[in-house]
DNA sequence: ACTGTATTGAAG
DNA sequence: CATCGCTTCAATACAGT
């Protein structure tokens, strides 16, 4: 027994509970252990923690699959205790095992012992799932139902006995996957086949539904039982991303390089590239651990040697995330539909579909990144993805292949058989490409100096070099193309800019001699850097299905509460926001083979500034609902909605121009920015019981000129201006800002002259979109909006017709009666206010943005200054805060750089 | 010559 | 039943200044 029995029993519970500020210091390894642990998740990027098993304590006894180090992990991870010494029997809730010997099995027989799986599908699962089911001492139960996070149901076949089967595949795997037998692999030795003693899963594993086991029906009438895209947009997101593959990629990328920067933000960068670097990669990986961790009464004699093996959902137009190499050399790819792989396979041969295993992945790779992490060779671990990395050598690497086999024995070992190939170069190219020959199972150093002989090109394409895809090759295309071995004898640099353009060309020219490019070679040299997140998005182009705008708001709604919430996570804020949608291609079948897919499409996006760097999701919310209603896909054609932030800063950071230029007006000090207009309180609002007195308007409107305004350089204005209608411009999204201004500009006849090519295409784009808004606002598809009159009008477009002459009506300049009737402001007002209770914030800011361009337009020509500033106090006192009211679509942060006061 | 935005392509 | 086609980044083209 590790612990000393001499502790009295106070401190030992204490051991348990959650606070352990009850001593001045630590008093036992335990403690000090589990300080580390939250010490530990403290340190995890936020968005990858989670509090699943909050609560758990768990005890890893033996040898275990996925092993001790990749669950310590993942029960940190998700907010477990993770015991490294079991001091009693009643210290650990959970104690994790494959199988138990008799002796031990006596004395847990009153414990929770589990199977590994019980941990893994938990996290999946986001919930702590009954522990019966994963008994490693053997239940009753025959069988369980267990209810998926997205609401599907699955029958889960429980461990039926504890009888080692002897049907189950129990022999040892060196690997799974056998090196190929080739020539050219002369400088690599030949792994080591000895065997590791890693047994195959013993298999308390539950029968995880996998795509050819149909899941149960929900007993449905539930409204969220299947959440769509339109009917329970943030479920629907959870649902879908907890299966997305494409999804977990790129947010356990994102993970990887944040803790990357994490742990390495204090290091200097290099001053020159490294002279080898190594770069590991995991076979088939996504293959490999769901074979590995198959439903083993399902697949009892799969041989992943032989046998074509993939991974996908489902079975015709899902996609193959990855499919193992006896597929592969029958012309499978990753990334092919299943029915596309299975075509490919010869009469007589099957290719075997199995599902995700999501969590497995996460725990194998947590052992392959630990594995490298622990290497005192290398300086660095560059992640590339979850199942690779690029290993920065320190010195020259003497015995760099012998090292590899360590590295892959170690890996292989303690995943229960996950094989990773390695490729070593004097450049990231090069190792790059020598991985490429190491596959599958081995390793390859590449030599030559100063770059590898005309044997080693020939055996690359160009696709095979790292940017050039299938729209690259596509443009090379020609003869000498076959090899790079060819290729490089052939060509030329300006040839090569010619075809790719300057930098592909340069960066395939420098591939050729076996040099990274400079834009490459920025990760070797400072790797913080290149991974600090310049961007954050989401990208949902699968199951986007709506019928009416409303449903669609809504979902940018939830978009918006995503990217925020991510913004919050990596502690930063945006300067711009950018909508893209994906629209259904003219031809294209409404509904595409791939079920619910996005089919074939074109692609739309615009941006708005923010103005000043916002991480709010009302702000974005309302940006992306006016950027919707920009580029008006209509709602029906839509096939993909995507929200991507940039110009990021730092939280605390000040924006690109806050506080220094209220400083450079000579005003204030940082802190006395003007109040958020949506708490500027209406205290102020001259109410007299009519209109705003004379007085106090033409008082405002002079304090109004002279107060400082924004950077004109910045923000572009109209021709005609005032500082109080501008200020109001800047108070409305950015994209009715831009419409304002194009307004003005059509009016004033600054028109830009004509042009071809894009500005070809944008106009017809507009004019297009200028039909679906209308479409939008005359309420002509009957659908979209119910009617909100005003003086019985019910058509907004006639609407904007009538203010507007309502508008130049009031500001012809015949003197004192001049200027809009209280009565009429009232109605107006209440107009607006109609048109944010009915979630139609949009039209709101559309008419109130249509006065202030009636107004600015008129300023310059007819002068009734006194009817302006009655319309600029109207405008900035009483419709602005009727749509600041409005919190959820409307801004709640921005700031006007005017000063309301004073 | 420089800026900013929209679009494309590649990667895993 | 399907099925879960993401996300980040560099480069480029083009328009405006
Ligand atoms: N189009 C793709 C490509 C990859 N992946 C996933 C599954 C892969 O297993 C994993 C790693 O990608 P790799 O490019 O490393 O491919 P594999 O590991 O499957 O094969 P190998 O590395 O042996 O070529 O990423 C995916 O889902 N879809
Ligand atoms: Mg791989
Ligand atoms: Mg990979």
């Amino acid at each position: 027994m590790p612990d000393s029995p001499g502790k009295d029993s106070a401190k030992r519970l204490s051991d348990t509970r959650e606070d352990d500020s009850h001593g001045g210091y630590f008093h036992n390894k335990r403690v000090k252990q589990r300080a580390q642990d939250r010490a530990l998740q403290a340190q995890m990027p936020a968005g990858s923690t989670s509090r699943v098993l909050s609560g758990c304590t768990v005890y890893v006894n033996g040898h275990t699959d996925p092993p001790r180090l990749a669950l310590h992990d993942l029960v940190v991870r998700h907010g477990g205790v993770f015991l490294h010494y079991l001091s009693s029997k009643g210290a650990a809730t959970h104690i994790v095992a494959e199988h138990l010997p008799p002796r031990k099995r006596v004395e847990f027989r009153n414990c929770k012992v589990v199977s590994p799986r019980w941990l893994l599908d938990s996290v999946q699962q986001g919930r702590q799932l009954p522990w019966a089911p994963y008994s490693v001492l053997g239940g009753s139960a025959a069988e369980n139902t267990l209810t998926l996070a997205g609401a599907d149901t699955i029958a889960v076949a429980a461990e039926s006995s504890t009888i080692p089967n002897a049907s189950v595949n129990t022999r040892t795997v060196p690997s799974v996957n056998t090196p190929t037998v080739a020539a050219e692999r002369t400088n690599t030795p030949t792994p080591n086949v000895s065997a590791p003693t890693v047994a195959a899963g013993n298999s308390n594993t539950p029968n995880v539904a996998s795509p050819t086991v149909p899941t149960a029906p929900a007993p449905s009438t539930r409204a969220d039982a299947f959440p769509t895209a339109a009917s329970d947009p943030e479920a629907f997101l959870r649902s879908y991303f907890e299966h997305s593959r494409l999804h977990k990629l790129s947010e356990w990328k994102a993970r990887l390089r944040q803790e990357f920067v994490r742990a390495h933000s204090a290091e200097p960068p290099l001053t020159a590239p490294p002279s080898r670097v190594l770069h590991i990669d995991f076979d088939c990986f996504f293959a490999t651990v769901a074979f590995l961790h198959r439903d083993k009464r399902r697949f009892p004699a799969l041989d992943f040697a032989r046998d074509p093996v993939a991974v996908c959902h489902g079975r015709g137009s899902s996609d193959v995330a990855s499919c193992n190499y006896a597929a592969r050399a029958l012309g499978v790819r990753n990334g092919m539909w299943a029915a596309s792989a299975q075509r490919r396979m010869p009469a007589g041969t099957t290719l075997t579909l199995l599902p995700y295993d999501f969590a497995a992945i996460e725990a194998a790779s947590a052992t392959f990144y630990a594995v490298l992490r622990g290497c005192p060779d290398f300086r660095w671990v560059l992640p590339v993805s979850i199942d690779e990395a690029v290993c920065v050598l320190r010195g020259e690497g003497e015995d760099e292949i012998v090292l590899a086999e360590q590295l892959r024995r170690a890996i292989r070992e303690r995943t229960g058989g996950c094989t990773a190939s390695v490729g070593i170069g004097a450049s990231l190219v090069l190792a790059r490409l020598a991985l490429r020959l190491a596959k599958p199972d081995g390793v390859y150093a590449a030599g030559g100096d100063p770059s590898p002989p005309d044997s080693f090109w020939e055996q690359f394409s160009v696709r095979d070099l790292p940017g050039v895809g299938g729209a690259a090759a596509a443009k090379l295309g020609g003869a000498d193309t076959a090899t790079l071995g060819t290729l490089r004898h052939s060509t030329t640099l300006p040839s090569l800019q010619t075809q790719l353009g300057n930098k592909l060309g340069g960066k395939v020219w420098a591939a050729l001699h076996g040099q990274d490019d400079p834009e490459s070679q920025r990760m070797l040299l400072d790797p913080c850097a290149v991974f600090d997140r310049k961007s954050v998005a989401v990208d949902i182009n699968w199951g986007i299905r709506f019928a009416t705008v409303a449903q669609v708001d809504a979902f940018l709604d939830v978009c918006a509460g995503y990217v925020a919430n991510k913004l919050r996570e990596c502690g930063k804020r945006a300067g711009s926001v950018t909508l893209k949608l994906h629209r259904r291609a003219a031809g294209a079948p409404v509904e595409p083979p791939k079920y619910l897919g996005m089919g074939r499409c074109d692609a739309v996006s615009q941006a708005a500034g923010l103005g000043v760097p916002s991480g709010d999701v009302g702000v974005l919310a309302t940006e992306l609902k006016a950027l919707f209603r920009a580029l008006a896909v209509p709602v029906q054609e839509l096939r993909g909605v995507a929200v991507h932030l940039a110009k990021l800063c730092g939280d605390q950071e000040a924006g690109p121009r806050t506080p220094g230029q209220w400083l450079g007006k000579g005003r204030v000090g940082a802190g006395a920015l003007p109040a958020p207009v949506s708490t500027t309180p209406k205290a102020t609002t001259p109410k007299g019981g009519a209109g705003p007195s004379a007085n106090a308007s033409a008082e405002r409107y002079r304090r109004l000129r002279v107060s400082p305004v924004k950077d004109r350089a910045a923000v572009p204005r109209p021709a005609a201006s005032d500082p109080g209608v501008a200020a109001f411009l800047e108070a409305l999204p950015s994209q009715l800002q831009r419409e304002v201004r194009r307004d003005l500009a059509g009016a004033i006849g600054e028109t830009t002259g004509g042009g071809r090519g894009r500005l070809r295409a944008e106009m017809q784009r507009r004019a297009e979109a200028a039909r679906a808004v209308n479409a939008h606002l005359t309420g002509s598809g009957g659908t979209l909006l119910a009617p909100v009159r005003f003086q019985g009008e019910a058509s907004f477009k006639r609407v904007c017709r009538t203010v507007e002459a309502w508008v130049a009506a009031t500001c012809s300049g015949d003197g004192p009666n001049d200027g809009p009737h209280e009565r009429d402001v009232h109605v107006f007002l209440r107009y607006v206010e109609k048109l944010c209770a009915g979630d139609r914030v949009h039209l709101a800011l559309r008419v109130a943005s249509l006065v202030s361009t009636a107004l600015a337009l008129r300023e310059g020509s007819c002068g009734d200054t006194r009817a302006y500033a009655e319309w600029e106090h109207i405008l900035v006192r009483r419709v602005l805060p009727v749509l600041n009211r409005n919190r959820l679509t409307f801004q709640t942060e921005r700031k006007l750089d005017v000063e309301w006061e004073v």
